[in-house]
DNA sequence: AAGCGAACCTGGCTGC
DNA sequence: TGCAGCCAGGTTCGCT
């Protein structure tokens, strides 16, 4: 459940547990996931207080009393799952109807609070490291991020100069990380939808001669902002089988103007559109394209 | 330099 | 029912 809302809606279901409370036990079941884990990994987090946990873009930090961060980054389909360590395992579980899918929980964390936590990944795109705070933002995996969309940097000023003659399509250049950080491919389709701008529409065109912001530039902006704030009010999307950490689903996903909604109307006021998908760089783009220049 | 496709993985769904 | 093919929320590498 990857995106920025999703990954927020992650560190509010992980921080009651984490923060303030030691990790006794570290569960590793594998020596990898999208990267090696670190050859310490286990004795650096086993008997470590939870300072905080936060999120920059689509990572999560936790903050560790040794100074180390435990950085973990979600990939395309891993998901956090919050248990009761002590007591259950036994009989409760069954009254369950569907089974706990544990084949891929690749990591456990368990809590001196008596929970546990588990990271379960399919696909293996995530990963989970542990670097220094004090090189953290000179880490090559977060010195060429951009900016954060829901921080007080993101305005038609910003946009407009950052995308100052790019022929690139706005799409692109809204899933560029190192531009804005945290935006996906569902976001980025509904956020254009947002601001009736075309994914095709080049990104400097948002920049006048000048290299002042047009109003689409400050729509965008705005639109942007909106559409993280409504997902993680309505806890992420949830596509397939993902939950949240406390196995509720997000429900962003009935709102979802554009994304994963080929040949439905749009809906738009007075658009008789029908929404396309497309391909660019190689990822789907749904669309509008009556309503979306 | 920018921009595109491919690669990394597994699983679910569609269509023959 | 089986199986091939396509698709998936991300990121990075390598080739024009």
């Amino acid at each position: 459940m990857p995106e920025l809302p999703e990954v927020e809606t992650v560190r509010n279901g992980l921080a009651p547990v984490m923060e303030g409370d030691v990790i006794t036990r570290v569960e590793q079941r594998r020596p990898d996931l999208r990267f090696p884990f670190p050859d310490d990994f286990r004795t650096r987090l086993e008997g470590q207080t939870v300072a905080t946990l936060g999120r920059r873009a689509k990572y999560l930090l936790a903050d560790l009393a040794s100074g180390d961060v435990l950085v973990m980054h979600l990939g395309m389909s891993g998901s956090f799952r919050v248990e009761e360590d002590a007591a259950s395992e036994t009989p409760g579980d069954f009254h369950h109807p569907k089974t706990k899918n544990t084949k891929h929980d690749h990591v456990v964390l368990h809590f001196s609070n008596g929970k546990r936590i588990v990271y379960n990944d399919p696909r293996r795109f995530g990963f989970m490291t542990l670097i220094p705070r004090a090189t953290l933002d000179a880490h090559a995996m977060f010195s060429k991020l951009g900016i954060e969309p829901l921080g007080n940097r993101l305005d038609g000023t910003f946009l407009s100069s950052a995308f100052a003659n790019k022929k690139t399509p706005l799409k692109a250049a809204l899933l560029d990380q190192g531009i804005i950080a945290g935006l996906g491919n569902i976001y980025v389709c509904e956020a254009l939808w947002r601001a009736g701008l075309s994914p095709k529409r080049a990104a400097g065109t948002l920049t006048r001669k000048d290299g002042r912001p047009t109003a689409r530039a400050e729509t965008l902006a705005q639109v942007i902002r909106d559409v993280l704030n409504d997902a993680i009010k309505a806890g992420g999307s949830t596509l397939r089988d993902h939950a949240q950490t406390d196995g509720s689903l997000g429900y962003f996903q009935h709102t979802f103007a554009v994304y994963d909604q080929e040949h439905e109307p749009c809906h738009r006021d007075g658009c008789r559109g029908i929404i396309e998908r497309m391909t660019q760089s190689g990822r789907s783009t749904f669309h509008c394209p009556q309503c979306q220049h």
